[in-house]
DNA sequence: CGACGACATTGACCTCAGTCGATGGCTGGG
DNA sequence: CCCAGCCATCGACTGAGGTCAATGTCGTCG
């Protein structure tokens, strides 16, 4: 195979860019597409609110394959997405595959595209994206 | 064919949805996956960007297809989802036709991602999304 | 009134993303 | 030790989307 576990939180480098105050660069808008491509997709929002939802803020993938309506590859291969983008944690417990949104990261994609520069207390206290 | 021009200012079904509070329906997903596909490519990030940094607050096709590297054709096509998804305005005036961006759009899409309920001062006095 | 320029539309091509069935790896229980 | 269940990966199909050349439409100017 070609290509390896990259870290690569492409959130991060999409992070306080105010969008509306200066043009964008081919770079920063690539970087940026990157996160909303993973975003703009019906199944993988339905994702995103279900494990927000879900008791203790974390699901697994069979609590997720039934209210999507999905097959359980496609639900696998929503969150991988997900993963990859910086949206969502994973954390294996026994046979269990766990996963939580990652604080901070959807307001950070929403201080990007607020015409204001940051929300009060949104992504407030990440000192790892911005 | 099945589907016709419906109006659908997509960005106003999507608004004022907390995404994180509650799961979306698929009806809810999909309404809001439109408007962020509309934004989910790099062309169109740029293409906002260009149009709301210009002076003025507008911008013509032939200012903006010069900075994108883009032809003309691609330039009026994206800029034609841009206004389909509620997010830019059109205004032919003479020849040109300028284009500029709609007070609210893109902070209505902001709070549906922020964690926090509405950001301070940003899609307030828009009452005609909320 | 004829030519030019700005913009939109059409048609076609190509790439990529979403989906599923089948399969494999791994963990826990009998 | 083998079996059952949860999850990831693979391969293939299909549809959607981005791009451009060519053409059409409309307003402007000489």
């Amino acid at each position: 195979m070609s290509v390896d576990v990259l870290p690569s939180p492409t959130v991060a480098t999409a992070c306080c860019a105010p969008l509306v105050r200066q043009p964008l660069s081919a770079e920063e808008a690539a970087d940026l597409s990157r996160v909303l491509k993973a975003i703009a997709d019906p199944a993988r929002l339905r994702l995103l609110s279900l494990v927000a939802a879900h008791a203790g803020g974390e699901a697994c993938v069979c609590d997720l394959t039934e209210p999507l309506g999905l097959s359980q590859p496609t639900v696998s291969h929503h969150l991988k997405v997900l993963v990859d983008a910086g949206l969502l944690s994973r954390e294996k417990r026994g046979v269990w595959a766990y996963f939580g949104l990652v604080p901070g990261a959807l307001d950070a994609v929403a201080n990007v595209l607020s015409t204001t520069g940051a929300p009060a207390g949104a992504a407030d206290g990440q000192p790892s994206f911005c």
